[in-house]
DNA sequence: GAAAAAAACTACTGGTCAGTAGATGGGAAT
DNA sequence: ATTCCCATCTACTGACCAGTAGTTTTTTTC
């Protein structure tokens, strides 16, 4: 099961890649059918196993499904901690470089990101609730950041720190309608993302 | 079944307000427990009737999905459409109302939308289409009002068209975090929401 | 290479649910 | 009052599925 800390062994490796595989093919296949029309069993075929393979892995239906939900929101979150705690010449700057990771994580996230938006409320109210968390810790440094460039004259003065939810508005919406076969590239998709967010913060 | 056009005389007009009363009812129960976990044997619970009964008026499950999904897109069509037909000072006046007023519907809609969002995916391939048809006639038409805004000088040269799909995202996104219960009444979110349009347009 | 341990499988259960066939009952027409 | 019709209901089916008990296969250990 994940979530716990282990020694490393060449065993817990071993686990630890067919736990990620799990959630790999689960991930696309909630993606594809949704996740309470999606069988168990189905998984299980995809992999090449059956389904209590599944449960020496996971407790349960749920667990798997709280597992993918996670990724997209960690991977985002270590970005942008990562990105603030680096150098940066100003808080414009600082929002781009952030807004273009975590653009690049919800891009190559899809699925990922896709089915934490339409099967969150299948989530345990634990898993619910720390995921959230994860999330609102999000918004809350983005909005902390843009208070900052207010307050430095680099964003418009009457730029309320609330656009911080827009822009993870703008970021959240690209995977329901970006397709890596589409016209658009990703680098395309990123930059007008990147605009887009310098629009509502107010740099120009 | 929805859909025919017939007759009015008070038969119809029972059987009309009995489908509604289905679409609002499902709609909800869809919204909190997810489409493919609610059972139609929960919707007619709560309507005091029985699952058969729905069966008289609609063809079977999804045909109710495809109900509610519709709601709220051909709303902001045809407000969209009326609000193009008035008298404008400018595009900028004109994108700003359109805004506004489909704002509106989506609050007035959220749990319209939200299923609408989750749910697509259930519904039948000609029925995904239509309603698909109809987003897509709608992005465009937004796409077009800002092309003629950037030739009449009122917004920023350098915005692509595409920005279009970036509002509609703003506008979608609304309802996955808007709850009438917060602090935020609807009318300053719908204020807030033409501004960040407003700055992705860039008419400043 | 035999015994023990770990990993994965076969086969099942109890419950659920979309959709239907045929019964019932109450109002309209005669 | 009787017949008919329409709306709605009762009662059912066939399929599906999360989760489990107990067995088999594979790997590790000595």
């Amino acid at each position: 099961m994940p979530g716990k800390a282990s020694k490393p062994s060449i065993k817990n490796e071993f686990a630890a890649f067919k736990t990620n595989r799990i959630v790999e093919v689960a991930s696309h296949l909630f993606y594809e059918r949704g996740y309470s029309s999606c069988t168990l069993d189905h998984v299980a075929e995809r992999l090449g196993v059956t389904k209590p393979f599944l449960y020496s892995y996971f407790k349960n239906k749920e667990a798997i499904l709280a597992a993918i939900c996670e990724v997209g929101i960690s991977e985002s979150l270590s970005v942008l901690e990562r990105t603030l705690a680096g150098e940066h010449a100003d808080h414009r700057a600082l929002l781009a470089e952030v807004v273009r990771q975590v653009g690049r994580i919800v891009i190559d996230r899809q699925e990922y990101v896709v089915v934490y938006q339409r099967e969150m409320k299948h989530l345990s109210a634990k898993d619910h609730e720390r995921i959230l968390r994860l999330r609102h810790s999000f918004d809350h440094q983005i909005a902390e950041l843009i208070r900052e460039g207010v307050e430095a004259g680099e964003f418009r003065e009457d730029t309320d720190s609330f656009v911080a939810v827009w822009i993870g508005g703008l970021i959240s919406w690209i995977p329901t309608w970006y397709s890596p076969q589409g016209q658009k590239s990703a680098a395309d998709v990123i930059d007008q993302l990147v605009d887009a967010a310098m629009r509502l913060a107010g740099a120009e």
